[in-house]
DNA sequence: CTCCCGATAT
DNA sequence: ATATCAGGAG
């Protein structure tokens, strides 16, 4: 739907804006990112790391979570929201990569996909940040932003993601993924986008249609 | 489609 | 008071 452009111009302008734009989850191994983005589900990063850094004191491996207290999980995690699915998401999941995956967090799509509460969002950003697989990960601000752009007429998160990867290059799929999120959070807010201050406001759809 | 769910900004 | 936050499952 956008010219070549104009996307053009869009990845040209985030990549000035947020040259350096990463996964802003704190983590140190690859268990500890599966956890840390489930955690993350309709819940802030920011709240997440302070949840974490408690949480991966207390346990250290797979093991230490799949033989958790359920109850005492769930109390761990309480802040992040949604935390009875989450706590039993994350023992299921240790479980599974205990006994199917050799204590390793899965390296493909289709099998992160088999662990309880992991879904494309998520696996994406293990294969992007762990093991450099390219993926466009839609996220609340990447489906807003998308949207608002112009960059893909779908709500749905996975017709999304696949429009996204048609119009950007692959090697740019998990950049750009976080610079959507980094402009989501500093300017193209949900409640109150602020356009005015937007350098990419000549090249959004939004932009635009609410100038004047 | 609904449900899960606490914390914060507006 | 209400919308929203790096979603996923039934």
């Amino acid at each position: 739907m956008p010219s070549k452009e104009t996307v053009n111009k869009i990845i040209e302008e985030l990549e000035r804006l947020y040259p350096d734009a990463g996964c802003s989850l704190t983590y140190s191994t690859p268990l500890q990112l599966l956890i840390a983005t489930q955690l993350a589900a309709q819940c802030t990063d920011e709240r997440v790391n302070i949840v974490t850094k408690e949480l991966f004191k207390k346990y250290k491996t797979a093991e230490d979570f799949a033989n958790a207290d359920l109850k005492a999980l769930e109390q761990d995690i309480r802040p992040t929201g949604f935390y009875r699915n989450k706590a039993r998401n994350i023992k299921e999941c240790c479980r599974m990569i205990i006994e199917k995956f050799n204590g390793e967090v899965p390296d493909s799509m289709e099998k992160l996909l088999m662990l309880p509460g992991v879904g494309r969002k998520t696996a994406n950003v293990i294969l992007g940040n762990i093991y450099n697989i390219p993926g466009i990960v839609v996220d609340t601000h990447a489906k807003r932003l998308s949207n608002r752009m112009g960059l893909t007429k779908e709500e749905d998160p996975v017709k999304i993601e696949f429009d996204l990867m048609k119009i950007i290059p692959r090697e740019k799929w998990s950049k750009f993924s976080n610079q959507l999120v980094f402009h989501g959070r500093a300017v193209c807010k949900a409640r109150k986008p602020d356009c005015e201050a937007c350098s990419i406001r000549p090249y959004c759809v939004y932009g635009q249609k609410t100038l004047k």
